[in-house]
DNA sequence: ACCCGTAACCTAATCGATTAGGTTCGAGGA
DNA sequence: TCCTCGAACCTAATCGATTAGGTTACGGGT
């Protein structure tokens, strides 16, 4: 049975509403009874309950946090989550992990929470705008897909300058044909690299050579399917692999089609993770900053709760900056 | 402004009483007028409000997940995560990510959970004993450490039988001086790692090669600490790799090495992730199921809720099957 | 006609913290 | 002496859902 507030109070001898106030700070109370209260609370390792607090004030404290329900190769999700929760506690928030309600579409079931983190917005999840036509805060990490919903702010990547970097440091080292592998196609993500090469491709008079492949294909059939994309005659010379996991994937099968990464071949992932600077070679990336990113999504949704529905989503940008490494 | 069980009584001409009865099925009201109430709290889009419920029922509905905050390289954290998380919601709660305590050893500023859910505890990690010694239930995937205190679940990965599975058939493939390279020694499994493969080597006669390095320290750093130890001459000729990205990094250092993985040396994974089955070569991986794990955790802990601490820990066991690949 | 049992509701207390709105008491001013 | 004012407390309502413990009213039995 845990000490409440009653109890801290009955044995100081004063009302729940002194030692409310007492506890809290607030004005109201002599310094001493405030002190002895204190004391007798720390005495009693009194530690107020949330829930009441939560039902009086109308607020949980609690933020849910919304993530695709893909299997994930790297810590991306973890170093993300880790922000995001880190950073609320820093403002006395506890972070819930929501479940997919990707095929439901419906929110029903989930705890009740003072605003929502969107994290990595698919199209086709259900669930993502049944979060966002709900009349509470949500910050979204990416642009939600067309037609979802607004949310109240937005954490973006400068995917565009990133992917320009990747693709101009290519070109300075050499390469002549530079392609893009994708997994996906159902990530803001995704289609803003794909947008940027183009028009990259545009500006600088180039064919695009963009292929999409499985994350689950096997490396026979990824093998097969992209021998000839990598041809040593007229084939793609650098590429920039987005998406979870597929930059090593490459790496290994370019070694197998006779290729030395970094040198015949230029490679850099989408999504940098400790393993691009420990891999053999070391492989080029971009650092989204995952642990960063959660950080200024939880503080912006902070400022948020609490406040109107802004009339525009509030923007906040998170640098990406290109880690030149040996591979790309 | 939420719709609260009080409006959806006053819609019906009821009282909150019934209402409430009439909603959560239980006897004391006519089927007339239940069909009636449950339709006009459908139509108003009633949600009962968990705060309330909470308080009267002196549950929260939430259960806490504490994990190492250290950095992650694969997805083994994520996929825990969401394991759980689908298994509790299952069961109608919640999963709060609780921050580390790892210096303070406080569980101040937890939210209040019905119970706790403990993922591989280090030693050293002040919040593990912090949350051992609070009088709520807690099943620990993993051991703890020593004097940290008992958990009331525990769910176990037969490592000992893992780890001789991985040398049985590094033996079977004809590996003469097998060994183990760790990159900590403050996780259970670290520790039954290095114990099962010392005992092992025991058995068999052959002498232990134990090689600890640091999952931070640089490719050239980890090149020259390991050269001799993979000395072509009577130097290790297959490791299983334990811990987090650690083998990726092996086989791209046996590559520049000279040596070929899966020929002159044989290389294992303690743990797989999709990148295993993806490298080139194929990596051999114990599978540990992180997302089956979790569910088990999840549910052991679901029944330890509301009953009484049992006398011993109750466990129970998740197989960890041997991936066999190309590597080893 | 009268009594009893029970289905179907309702009233009010409860969980724990917060807070609007009193009440008390003593100091200071006229 | 009497009045005013404010500091320091207290009482009680409130948040939303649940539930123990009434209160009706009606049907069946004698």
């Amino acid at each position: 049975m845990p000490v409440t507030l009653a109890d801290v109070a009955r044995a100081a001898g004063v009302s729940t509403a002194t030692a409310s106030v007492a506890l809290n700070g607030k004005a109201g109370v002599s310094d001493e009874v405030r002190r002895r209260i204190r004391e007798i609370a720390e005495r009693m390792d009194y530690r107020p309950s949330s829930v009441g607090r939560a039902l009086r004030r109308a607020r949980t404290g609690m933020v849910g946090l919304y993530m695709p329900n893909t299997a994930s190769t790297f810590g991306y999700y973890t170093e993300t989550t880790r922000g995001v929760a880190e950073a609320l506690h820093r403002h006395d928030l506890s972070l819930v992990i929501l479940p997919s309600s990707h095929e439901t579409g419906s929110t029903e079931g989930f705890p009740d929470v003072d605003g929502y983190i969107l994290i990595e917005p698919h199209a086709h999840d259900r669930g993502v705008p049944a979060i966002l036509h709900q009349a509470l805060p949500v910050v979204s990490g990416d642009t939600p897909p067309r037609g979802a919903g607004s949310p109240w702010g937005l954490v973006e990547s400068p995917n565009d300058a990133s992917t320009r970097a990747v693709f101009d440091r290519f070109r300075a080292r050499g390469a002549r044909r530079p392609g893009l592998i994708l997994i996906e196609r159902i990530s803001t993500w995704s289609l803003d690299l794909e947008r940027s090469y183009r028009t990259w491709c545009g500006e600088q008079g180039l064919q695009p050579r963009v292929a999409l492949t499985s994350a689950r294909s096997s490396n026979s059939k990824l093998l097969s399917d992209l021998a000839e994309w990598f041809d040593p005659d007229g084939g793609t010379d650098a590429v920039l692999a987005g998406g979870d996991g597929i930059a090593v994937r490459i790496a290994g099968l370019l070694r197998s089609l006779g290729h030395v990464v970094g040198d015949s071949v230029l490679l850099a992932s989408g999504v940098d993770s400790p393993l691009m600077e420990f891999h053999t070679p070391r492989i080029t990336a971009v650092d989204l900053q995952p642990r960063h990113f959660g950080t200024v999504c939880a503080d912006l949704l902070v400022e948020l709760i609490g406040t109107e529905r802004p009339a525009e989503p509030v923007r906040r940008l998170v640098s990406a900056p290109l880690i030149a490494r040996e591979s790309g």
